[in-house]
DNA sequence: TCAAAAGTGTTCGATATACACCCATGC
DNA sequence: GCATGGGTGTATATCGAACACTTTTGA
């Protein structure tokens, strides 16, 4: 009686959202396993140690995929559907990847951010790594779809309850323009460009710099940059 | 090496509120061991089984304490701190209620609403259940005096999200009063009741009865309900 | 007639939305 | 001089917050 409750591997999986050609993008890796021809892409992802918090498990997984070590991350949703590892493929990988006979696979899903154009040094775990559209992501093995699909959603239910994030995306220096392009992009609609002049402006955290862009066949725009310390000391004020 | 990822059972949690005294309450259970005097209370969980998802053994939980088949639940939060089971006492009850030498456990935080006037017909599991005041809550084992903790502001995202939901909390048929100290109760603040008014006539769902009270020593208070299907209509309307 | 809770409107400030033209730059 | 994107202000609607008195009922 006692046998039937479930014992089992626990896995974390992270969507790493980017933002690149005016466009989210998020992070794919190749399977270690090759299937010839076809690209076979997942979320980076592992299964958590022995004496590992979930949390750190997710920190490691994104360390090992950029280099980076305290990236922001938010746990979304525990994913645990008995089925979700049922594909022959999948559980062949599976196999290979770890260890065979993993019967059933239960994973929290995580949310991440990071500025594309951070050089991605990924220690050495996965073959490859690629920005991939979110409109443009291909079909993904486990339940990773669904997990993508829901990420959108929780990113910006993030964003209503921390501003500060989205500027994980950008550049340390960055244009209105890219910021609005961003919050057009997350939100997938168009924002009218005055109001969010007003909106930034009422930003207090976000400092305009006296450097403008150079070479541009347009009026030059303004650059500016997130002031962390700004925004925490009106966070506790609050 | 590979016998370093972790291999364990895993369960649920449920927080389950409840609106009683004009407080917020929430249904602990008694755990199967006694220890003698104190009274040894836990939040309502279960490990989960082989061949079930972690939503349906929410359900299975809710079923077996209160009697209910579906209700509404949210799952919230994976907890696994690798020493969250680490108190002797919490291991013991472990190696009683289920099997020895569960080493490690992780668990998924539901929450959940109960009308208190439901009679709670609970499947035998449980030796006693009650109701206890969220700001009277004893020490619990595990790591559920931080689950109840951050259920609290769950419930507030859940109602900003879905306004429904408040309504579980209280019989079909309520007054304005009961709905106003209920949202107090929630928000833990302090809301005028003139501006209250005015926000309940723009809920369209939110139906006005010719019923009042009866055998009331003050101006007897008309009754509302909440009309599911206009509810529904509005929601998708959006 | 008193105690206790029910019910009711107006004003103000803040915030979100809608909307169109001139500016700077490189080619 | 023209194409490209940068930058700006005003008017209106909506929402939330503040605030005090009259009504109904049973005891």
């Amino acid at each position: 009686m006692k046998t039937s409750f479930i014992h089992t591997y626990v896995s974390v999986d992270c969507v790493v959202f980017g933002f690149e050609d005016d466009k989210l993008n998020i992070l794919l890796v190749q399977r270690n396993v090759d299937r010839k021809g076809l690209k076979d892409l997942k979320l980076p992802g592992s299964l958590i140690y022995n004496e590992e918090d979930v949390d750190d498990a997710a920190h490691r997984v994104l360390f090992e995929l950029t280099g980076i070590r305290r990236m922001s991350l938010k746990q979304f949703r525990c994913f645990a559907s008995p089925d979700r590892a049922n594909d022959p493929g999948d559980v062949k990988w599976l196999d290979v990847a770890y260890q065979p006979n993993i019967n059933r696979l239960i994973t929290v899903a995580y949310l991440s951010l990071c500025k594309v154009d951070r050089k991605l040094n990924n220690i050495s775990k996965y073959k490859q790594t690629e920005w991939c559209p979110i409109d443009d992501v291909p079909q993904l093995p486990f339940d990773h779809n669904q997990i993508v699909k829901e990420s959108l959603i929780e990113i910006r239910r993030w964003i209503e309850h921390s501003p500060s994030i989205v500027f994980e995306l950008l550049p340390q220096k960055f244009t209105i323009s890219q910021l609005h392009k961003l919050y057009e992009a997350i939100y997938n609609k168009s924002i009218d460009i005055r109001n969010f002049h007003k909106k930034v402006a009422a930003m207090s955290y976000v400092i305009a710099l006296e450097e403008k862009q150079k070479d541009v066949s347009h009026r030059a725009a303004r650059y500016y940059k997130f002031d962390k310390k700004a925004y925490n000391k009106l966070k506790t004020s609050i």
